[in-house]
DNA sequence: CGAACAATCGTAATCATTCCTATTTACAAA
DNA sequence: TTTGTAAATAGGAATGATTACGATTGTTCG
C-alpha cells in the first residue's frame, strides 16, 4: 500500500484528507516493520506539539478499517504496519525493532479435516525472533 | 496436565499449596479451553468473597512460570489454558466459547531458508472461528 | 468566502494489570 | 501439637494502554 492509493481510499470512503492524517501515512509508510500507538504518537508529537491521544488513536483505528494499516498484538499492546495488500502470507516480527520479513507459507493450505465440523474466519501464524542487524547487534 | 502433576510441580518448586491455588486448578482443570483472569476471578469470588486481584493474577503468572498453564492473547486480554503437555501443537480457539481443539500441523515443519540468518525464538499458529457447539447456537 | 460538519484538542474515564504494605497462612522443626 | 517464619493474601492505590466526550478548529464544497 503507498499514500496515493491510501489517500484514494480515504476520499473514496467520505473521510478529510488533513495534514495529521497524511503525516500517519508517512510515518507508516517509511518503516518496515510493526510500530505501536506510543511510538507513533511520539513521532507526531514532534511534529505537532501536544497532539491528542484520540487523534492518534481514531486514525490508527480508521485505517485498519479502511485496509490501509494491519494489525496485531505484541506484548499486551496493539502494533501496525502499512498492510502489504498483494496475496496473503504471514511475517517474522523481529523482538527488538519490530521489523518484519514476509514467510511465504500459510499452514491454512495443509490443514486437515480437523476442523471439518468448525467455522473458520480467521487465523494467525507469526514467527518471532531477532533480525539479521539485531541479532549480531 | 492433571491437577496431581500440577501440584507436585508447585512443592517441587518450593511453593506452598493453597487453598486457592487448588482451586485454580480446579477451575482450569474443569475446563476445555482458555479462559480470562476475569472469569477466574469471578470464579473464585463466589468462593471467596473479597480476594484480591494480586493473588489471582500473581498464581496465574507463577502457574505460566512453571508450565502449568499455557497462554495467549486474544482481544487485547491475556487467556490461560491447562497446558496440554505431551507433544508441541497448536489450536483452534471458539471466538465465542474460548474452547479449543488441538491442530496436528506445525508450520515451522515446512519452513524453506527464508529466515535462514534469523534468529528464531518461538511462533504462534491459531486458527478462529466457532466450534460446533457455537456454531448452530 | 463561509456555512456544514468532520476532525481535533484537552482531558477525564475505563479496563486490564501491576505494585505495595499490613496481615494471615502453610509448613517445617521442635 | 505448638510455634517460628517465610510465603501468600487482602485491600486498595498506581500504572499503562486505550476509549470517550464536550468544546473548538479545519476541510471541503457550493
Amino acid at each position: 500500500m503507498n499514500i496515493k492509493e491510501a489517500v484514494r481510499r480515504l476520499t473514496d470512503n467520505g473521510y478529510k484528507t488533513t495534514k495529521r492524517r497524511k503525516d500517519i501515512l508517512d510515518f507508516f509508510s517509511a518503516s518496515d516493520g510493526y510500530r505501536t500507538a506510543k511510538e507513533l504518537n511520539e513521532h507526531m508529537e514532534t511534529i505537532y506539539h501536544g497532539i491528542s491521544f484520540d487523534t492518534v488513536y481514531r486514525n490508527l483505528h480508521l485505517y485498519d478499517e479502511l485496509g490501509i494499516l494491519e494489525t496485531t498484538e505484541l506484548n499486551s499492546e496493539k502494533h501496525f504496519r502499512m498492510n502489504c495488500g498483494q496475496h496473503h502470507h504471514h511475517h517474522f516480527i523481529c523482538n527488538d525493532c519490530g521489523n518484519t520479513k514476509k514467510i511465504n507459507l500459510c499452514p491454512m493450505d495443509d490443514l486437515d479435516d480437523t476442523l471439518a465440523n468448525y467455522l473458520i474466519d480467521d487465523h494467525k501464524f507469526e514467527v518471532y525472533g531477532l533480525c539479521p542487524l539485531c541479532k549480531t547487534a
